[in-house]
DNA sequence: CTCATGTCAGAACGACTGAGATGG
DNA sequence: CCCATCTCAGTCTTTCTGACATGA
């Protein structure tokens, strides 16, 4: 991962250089995110709650790009501390709706400030034209892709 | 990984889509490579060892960015096939010298092919001129954050 | 004594798979 | 009978650490 020194041959690959900056990127938002006790999973969660609304645990793992088996984990983890509920579903005794709590939303927008701080510090050297310029091409490649 | 239907939150965020697209950089171009016999490794030791010549595993190690506990099973692999030769180091018996050899060469212009392919299928949906700036920002954040 | 090297064994991590129990 | 859900156990990768023997 060590990008000095890299050969050229290397260095100038668009999928190393994503695979570099996007290491980059991870390590800086683990790391800030460590910092408040969570991890990506949790984000991804609180996210989709706020914004699809309560879910079972299956739907919210698509929701939220997270594998059913790690949902159980994270939505453990986030239940501890009373950023989520875990409930019956009263109409399908299978499901377990969650539901973002207050705190946890409150604690959503906390982490979204901390990620924004992240993304400040990642593409420092960048204006923000260019990282404009950059989400939207990452976001075309991607579509391009689904 | 799935990138329909996450949340907003996320799929506006840099780290975010920098994960994404790496990630769907790292499997076309371990499928690709897999398909020739070869990973990533292979082409970071061949690359280095054309760029900056013969060389002890850490240092080889160093170049290319590998760690040096892998060196050792990726040299085992390419010298197997005859891409590379390890002779111990006359001046200092801790030491194996790496040396490319031609049949190595050939494989490395061969995979550079491969990978030529692989960044012009990612890349697919943008232009010439997207591409040059996407690789100046990614290696100006990498710059900057070395 | 120290440091670098090559080697191996295994930890740590994250993404994913399989199966079982429950229920629609 | 078939399918969805929740859960746990465990596999499969890749990356990295630790330890060891050898030798500069």
């Amino acid at each position: 991962m060590d990008s000095k020194g890299a050969p050229a041959r290397l260095r100038g690959t668009p999928s190393w250089l994503l695979g570099q900056t996007a290491l980059l990127a991870q390590r800086l938002v683990a790391d800030r995110l460590g910092a408040e006790g969570a991890r990506r999973h949790h984000y991804a969660l609180l996210a989709a709650l706020e914004e699809f609304g309560p879910a079972s645990q299956a739907e919210l793992g698509r929701r939220g790009g997270v594998d059913r088996s790690d949902v159980v984990a994270t939505v453990n983890a986030l239940s501890d501390r009373g950023f989520v509920e875990r409930s019956p579903d009263p109409g399908d005794r299978r499901r377990n709706v969650v539901t973002l709590t207050r705190a946890g939303g409150e604690h959503l927008r906390h982490l979204t400030g901390v990620l924004a701080g992240a993304q400040e510090t990642l593409l420092a050297p960048l204006s923000d034209a260019e990282r404009q310029d950059l989400v939207r091409m990452l976001t075309s490649v991607l579509e391009h892709h689904s």
